[in-house]
DNA sequence: TGACAATTATTTCGTTTGCAACGAAATCAT
DNA sequence: ATGATTTCGTTGCAAACGAAATAATTGTCA
């Protein structure tokens, strides 16, 4: 007796399996620039171009806003503030909150890794037509509508 | 005096940060899914995956071709040995490879997690059209080909 | 042949991770 | 007001991670 027709599943066209595979090369390949050059890690970094923005900001709204979790965040951002790149003060208005800003210093280093992160990602886009990289663009903020709404 | 003019960087336009997090949020979707409805972990199910293809292979090969770490592979797949889903023998012919294929419970196990698999990639490329799917996938394709060649 | 290099899988070990629990502070309900 | 509930940031802790070391085997070449 044979095995009956399976379908098998090709992993290498598999959709999640390509974007943890492709995901992790990239994370990698940063991840180590970023600690040679700079001495952050992702989060760190996260945090950092996070607070660039400008506004005043807490840890649960990096936690919310930037894919890292709570403690994850809180360590960082001590890490980032016993270096003096980051400004953490207790919040007057509620005693709960921490308000962070970007120090001098911790400007100074983000307007150092901009250029290098930029130059990171358009050495990989190179690779794509303009159209591509527009319908990546569109495909990827649709599949991440998709995934965060429950699935 | 002002600020120079400094080029910000948008982390949700930042294309490894998107990547990242959007690979995150499918990979623990799947390895919840993994984990209560079958007992594994994403390591243990690319092993899986990959054995069903049905040669032999050496924890070095699946290391080479899956994306995983060596300890890792080798801790995963000393567990699925444990419960009866993967043969682990030394090979005859060269005694430091250790030859893997899955056991029958093995594929049993596999050929219940395929439909899963398959209906939640379906279900995340729903919102996506056909063209979209076509450029996404060769886009993926040319982003690892560019991040392997070293970038 | 025999010493030395290379390869494979595992183990070790220090670090990182993230869930859960906690204390402090604010908000809510009565 | 006062007590209960919720929110915020941190910390404890067990598990996972991965770089480097190790053991076992094979390959090389003098």
């Amino acid at each position: 007796m044979d095995h009956p027709p399976q379908k098998l599943l090709d992993l290498d066209r598999f959709l999640p399996y390509r974007l943890a595979v492709l995901a992790a090369r990239v994370s990698r390949r940063l991840a180590r620039e970023y600690a040679d050059e700079f001495g952050i890690d992702i989060a760190e970094w996260r945090i950092i171009a996070h607070l660039a923005g400008g506004e005043v900001v807490s840890v649960r709204d990096i936690h919310a806003r930037v894919n890292l979790e709570k403690p994850r965040v809180s360590r960082a951002v001590e890490r980032l503030a016993l270096r003096g790149l980051v400004d953490k003060t207790a919040s007057a208005a509620d005693g709960r909150l921490v308000e962070l800003r970007l120090t001098g210093p911790g400007r100074a280093l983000y307007e150092k890794i901009v250029p290098r992160a930029l130059s990171l990602e358009a050495r990989l886009l190179d690779v794509l037509t303009h159209r591509e990289r527009e319908i990546l663009d569109r495909a990827l903020s649709k599949l991440d509508g998709r995934i965060g709404a429950g699935l």
